[in-house]
DNA sequence: TTTATATTTCTAAATATATAGAAATATTGA
DNA sequence: TCAATATTTCTATATATTTAGAAATATAAA
């Protein structure tokens, strides 16, 4: 019987974020850009609000995807490369 | 502004497919047994229906993670470990 | 041909997800 | 303090997904 540990519920979150268009796009942006901000990411992407892309970044970094660091009102994300290592080397390519 | 090729939705459809927790314990059985059939693959499981196992391959063997290989009535999945490899290493472990 | 078994398709229902507008919160700078 | 900007939370709606029962299809074996 397969087991449903922490291990296999982690990468389900990781595999869920990156399995919709607009976050895989934001974590290969960051991939390929550190720290970028939210409206970054925005202006980056094809009419998306505000809301949605908080949404989203919210999913990517719950499941540890992104790494966040606040500097005032801004917020800069980066991919974080070790997970990304783990369950998708995908994107670092 | 970041593209929407035809490589991207594809790792989408794979993401989308490990990203659901039957599923991902399906590819997780299938890398350590190759050739099991639905009905071997059911019997791994916790309490799945035929018809919704069944939709779960059917799912995972459209993005390119299994191939299958049919004998008479059954058919049998294995991972097909380039995809998983270029993919979802965090499988082959 | 009949029966048994494996798998799929059809269908419907329950649940989850993506989306964005509006309001709220937070921080900076004037 | 006030205004501007960044981000989040609340809320609702549209859409997608998961699930499984029942019926259909396919193959093999009796």
């Amino acid at each position: 019987m397969v087991e449903d540990n922490a291990d296999v519920r982690q990468a389900v979150k990781v595999y869920k974020a990156l399995g919709e268009p607009t976050r895989l796009k934001i974590a290969m942006l960051l991939t390929e850009e550190r720290n970028l901000c939210c409206s970054d990411i925005g202006s980056k992407l094809e009419s998306v609000a505000g809301s949605t892309l908080s949404h989203h970044l919210k999913q990517l970094t719950d499941c540890g995807l992104l790494n966040l660091r606040k500097d005032g009102t801004y917020i800069y994300y980066s991919v974080n490369r070790e997970m990304a290592q783990k369950y998708a080397p995908y994107l670092l390519e």
